[in-house]
DNA sequence: CACGCGGATATTTTT
DNA sequence: TATCCGCGTG
């Protein structure tokens, strides 16, 4: 083959364009690059990584990448470990959060945070927002009473944290986000955090930002050290985010980004599409090696023209965009996008099992080659159904489900005290789990009690404070709790992490409970807390074995040895077995196994490998797939009925479906049905008006058979 | 203090 | 349709 004799260098140019090597190469100064859909910006940013190390004379620990998910980080960095032929271990390719994580751990005593941190997830902070809005006592629960909700709050919140103002510049800078109520909770929620010892995930990112504002030396450290930084999906970075990069790459200005203002579509979290512009006026003025290069990305590779031309009709609805011109496809016509009608959710269902067996069958596609698209999880269940029906393996990404469950939040409050035992919310949490006999009035006499000797629940009791107050049969509850926890507690630390888990599991005899019980849900309860023994059995196994490794290999100086990579693990915290575990844990998610599952589990007397791939249009993006089914097209569905009232976020939800649809390599299937139910009530929902956007002569529509039959009469 | 009943309520998306 | 919450009973 002609390829090996060229050197690495023109290998790692090979198959890209000339604007994409243009992008590849630039390496003097800032840089932003706006790639449209399937232009190939993860192409270009893989082989951008591989050169700086080639080529450019970057060592690997020079250079920090951030992308957006988990499983984009794994993806890119395998991909340049396989372009480069060689480890590239030091690299940090990972989430902002991973990348703030990882710096607050390593410097914890300067950030001003204890060595037994937790990190809280959207539902622990829910709890914290409940908990501070309780402290303001009447005022709390008057608000609760007029229908103020406490989910309303907690978003305001992390808004405000997304642009980093504190409880104290929350009324000057708060602009939509303030209220009287919410500056109150707020400094009670971040008071709550602070005694829990817990940081949420946007702390994550503000911490590590002031840590780095308020310490020169850190500063100083970080910035000496990442020499090259690249950021993906840069229309979806927030405030605080943009901070972030913007203070590592202060002196050098070597910094990369690469976005798209169509794909924007995470705006309801704080993302700020607007910072691709602040960064061209940011970096424009500069002149000399400084300069800034803007590249543009137009060619699709990805997508039929067919496909695309569908997507364009659709977001060029949008007003407010970039001006960019045009994407250029670069594959014949293909087949016509299809909009099926079906006459019920079943039927709809049904469809998309029945165009998965033809195309497998006419056409040679394998399972892997599928995914069906939905704007809510909920969608899911039929097709679940229609598949367990028909035998195909399929996999759902369920998103932070799994981790919102009540037995499985149970479980991690046992293990976040174990780490941290002053979580008093997670105490108050699982001490009547499964049930002691430690009631309400009990806790509330505890916590009363507590606070007035400024002591945490857990302090309290091991000065014993429970003995003096409270009557013997609760003393004796209490007691028995306390000397279990203490008993775990001991085994946390002494023994390996999955060993423990399984014994303190079989200790806790929840599973057991759950598995007697005669409600038909608890099944389904007891196999997650199963699946979390497998998780953690997991996790213990593939750490070790890093662990292994990294004693034979790598010392690279105290910043880039602090966490090692691993194909298998996404990242590995600086602290070692259940803290690290939990830490782990908090920042991945579902959707980050979805390559390692797919290809796998080849079922029985199946021929075909792998499985369809379920997932909400979120997790799609970044992903193709050759076919795409995008289910429940439908008005007050996509668009989703909370997104209808404002322009701005209808904008949203057209990207999101312009996003989706632009997923699609050979065949795009949209569907919608005439009839559905919705919490168990008859809609009859009319087609989604992102359908009706496309022009006629661009997509086929055909009605189910059921129709059909009805429309003849 | 535990448990069961009934009624209100609702999931949009996720690092 | 399922889950959560509050209330009443044992
Ligand atoms: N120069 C090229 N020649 C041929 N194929 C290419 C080229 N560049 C990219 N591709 C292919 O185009 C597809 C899209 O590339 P990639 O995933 O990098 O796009 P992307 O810009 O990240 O997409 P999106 O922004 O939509 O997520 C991939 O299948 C990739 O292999």
């Amino acid at each position: 083959m002609r390829r090996f004799d060229l050197g690495i260098n023109e290998r790692l140019l090979t198959d890209l364009n000339q604007s994409q090597i243009d992008a590849v190469t630039y390496l003097k100064g800032p840089q932003i690059i706006l790639a449209g859909a399937g232009s190939g910006k993860t192409r270009v940013l893989t082989r951008k990584l591989a050169w700086l190390v080639s080529c450019g004379g970057y060592s690997p620990w020079d250079i920090l990448a951030v992308t957006f998910t988990n499983r984009a980080a794994a993806e890119m960095r395998s991909r340049v470990e396989e372009i480069l032929g060689m480890s590239v271990r030091g690299m940090w390719v990972c989430t902002f959060h991973s990348a703030c994580l990882r710096i607050l751990r390593t410097c914890h005593i300067e950030a001003g945070l204890s060595d037994n941190f937790v990190v809280y997830d959207a539902n622990d902070s829910l709890d914290a927002v409940k908990e501070a809005l309780k402290s303001l006592s009447s005022r709390g629960s008057d608000a609760l009473e007029s229908g103020v909700k406490p989910g309303d709050i907690q978003a305001r919140i992390s808004m405000a944290k997304s642009r980093l103002i504190t409880p104290e510049t929350f009324q000057q800078q708060g602009d939509e986000l303030y209220d009287e109520l919410t500056e109150e909770v707020f400094s009670g929620y971040e008071a709550c955090l602070a005694r829990n010892n817990a940081l949420d995930f946007d702390d994550l990112i503000c911490r590590a930002i002031r840590l780095l504002r308020s310490n020169e030396k850190i500063l100083q450290r970080y910035r000496g050290k990442f020499k090259y930084i690249l950021v993906d999906e840069f229309q979806d970075t927030n405030i605080a985010q943009y901070e972030f990069v913007s203070l590592l790459c202060e002196g050098h200005k070597r910094i990369c980004v690469v976005g798209d203002d169509d794909q924007s579509i995470y705006s309801w979290r704080g993302a700020m599409p607007g910072n691709m512009m602040d960064f061209i006026g940011r970096f424009g003025s500069l002149e000399g090696s400084q300069e800034l290069k803007v590249s543009q990305l137009l060619e699709n590779y990805r997508s039929t023209s067919a496909i695309l031309q569908a997507s364009h009709d659709v977001i060029s609805q949008n007003l407010m965009r970039t001006k960019m011109d045009p994407l250029i496809p670069m594959r014949g016509d293909g087949e016509m996008p299809l909009h099926y009608i079906a006459a019920s959710e079943r039927e709809e269902a049904a469809f998309v099992t029945t165009t998965i067996d033809w195309l497998i069958r006419e056409h040679d596609y394998c399972l892997d080659d599928f995914a069906i698209f939905y704007r809510t999880h909920a969608q899911s269940r039929g097709l679940e159904e229609s598949f367990l029906r028909r035998g195909i393996p399929y996999r759902v990404v369920r998103g932070v489900a799994f981790y919102s469950r009540a037995e499985v939040k149970d479980i991690f409050a046992y293990l976040k005290i174990f780490v941290n035992p002053e979580d008093d919310l997670a105490l108050k949490r699982i001490i009547n789990v499964p049930t002691r006999k430690i009631g309400k009035t009990t806790i509330g006499k505890m916590e009363t009690a507590a606070a007035a000797s400024g002591l945490s629940l857990y302090s309290w009791l091991l000065a014993g404070g429970h003995v003096k107050s409270l009557p013997k049969k609760a003393v004796e509850a209490v007691s028995a709790f306390l000397e279990f926890l203490q008993f775990q507690m001991e085994r946390s630390r002494t023994l390996p992490l999955a060993e423990f888990f399984s014994d303190f599991m079989d200790d806790l005899g929840y599973a057991r409970q759950l598995k007697n019980s005669v409600k038909p849900e608890d099944r389904q309860r007891a196999e997650n807390l199963d699946e979390l023994i497998t998780i953690v059995q997991e996790y213990s196994h593939i750490s070790a074995s890093i662990a292994d490794d990294s004693h034979a290999a790598d010392s690279s100086g105290a910043l880039s040895s602090a966490v090692d990579y691993d194909d298998s693990l996404f990242f590995r915290t600086v602290s070692e077995g259940l803290q690290g575990f939990l830490q782990y844990v908090s920042l991945v998610s579902d959707a980050d196994f979805l390559d390692s599952e797919m290809g796998l589990e080849p079922e029985p007397g199946i021929m075909e490998r792998g499985s369809v791939s379920m997932m909400s249009v979120h997790s799609a993006k970044g992903l193709e797939f050759k076919a795409v089914f995008m289910i429940g097209m439908e008005e007050e569905l996509f668009p989703h009925f909370n997104c209808m009232s404002t322009a701005e976020a209808i904008d949203e939800e057209r990207r999101l479906c312009y996003v989706a649809m632009t997923r699609a390599r050979d065949r795009l299937f949209l569907t919608s049905t005439v009839s559905r139910r919705i919490y168990g009530k008859k809609t009859n929902p009319s087609t989604s008006r992102f359908l009706m956007e496309i022009d006629s002569e661009h997509i086929i529509q055909e009605y189910s058979r059921a129709l059909r039959w009805m429309q003849d009469w």
